[in-house]
DNA sequence: TTAAATTTGCAACAAGGTTGCAAATATTTT
DNA sequence: AAAATATTTGCAACCTTGTTGCAAATTTAA
């Protein structure tokens, strides 16, 4: 909880309601989740624009991050809060079995070469496959 | 013209004014589109469900593919009718630019290590900078 | 505790996703 | 080539999401 209040303070964002829920429930949650998701695990007690304007204040400061999947999908997750945070390589997995979405801790990594001219400064790698649990 | 009607019959679809249409629009932009400007593009001759189940269709059919933006937004391209057309192995530029998406062949190429138990089985990579066209 | 700054709920609207169904069009069969 | 069959279309309809403005409520600062 103290983590929570924390997170907020640390970008300067007020401590209401409705911003704890989010990040109580994105926190217990060890995968990312849809806004829908969200709002279903927090229950009836915020309109949906405040939970709306919520995730973007959050996206903003950088203390969750999105996940887009295959059919546009998105989902949300706290942001890693180390030094590397703010960097903008990310790495899910998506696990088409139980649907869940990992972010997944990335080391050095080299993407495929790029044909002459295009210059890369980022970028996004969704894994698919299955996850630990629904591995048989 | 004629690459689009073996496209169709390949795969064993009728040849309709508005698929016809929707292959042309996609093959003459060289990256990919929106489901909006697929249709501005096409003007105003279809109804919006008949290119929605179009693009529905492709996509089962695997004549076209669709790239996840970051917010959610979703494009679609053609896809390459080679032998590893099938593969689930996808990348993606997309131009912070002119924001442009496109297809990037993809050689051999690693995925970073894995948790122990997860399994993958294929991957989407959007890596984001500044393409050709754009590059000062 | 009051004043100032933010956040909330609500109304409202645009756009997207999706389905059912009858009319129109394409393909197949005779 | 025409008729029979199978598909695709357009339209109505409905739900969800994304997004904004604004006044009321809440939070933070003074």
């Amino acid at each position: 909880m103290n983590e929570i209040f924390s997170l907020l303070e640390t970008n300067k964002l007020s401590r209401t309601p409705c911003r704890i829920e989010v990040l109580k429930t994105l926190k217990l949650a060890g995968s990312a989740l849809s806004e829908a998701e969200i709002r279903e695990k927090i229950g009836d007690h915020f309109d949906r624009t405040t939970v709306y304007r919520t995730l973007r204040c959050f996206l903003k400061e950088d203390v969750i991050h999105s996940i887009s999947l295959d059919g546009g999908e998105v989902r949300y997750a706290l942001s890693p809060h180390t030094e590397v945070a703010h960097s903008s390589h990310h790495v899910h997995f998506f696990c088409h079995d139980c649907n869940s979405v990992y972010c997944i801790s990335h080391q050095a990594y080299k993407t495929p070469e790029l044909p002459i001219g295009f210059m890369a400064e980022s970028f996004d790698l969704l894994i698919q496959g299955s996850c630990r649990k629904c591995k048989k």
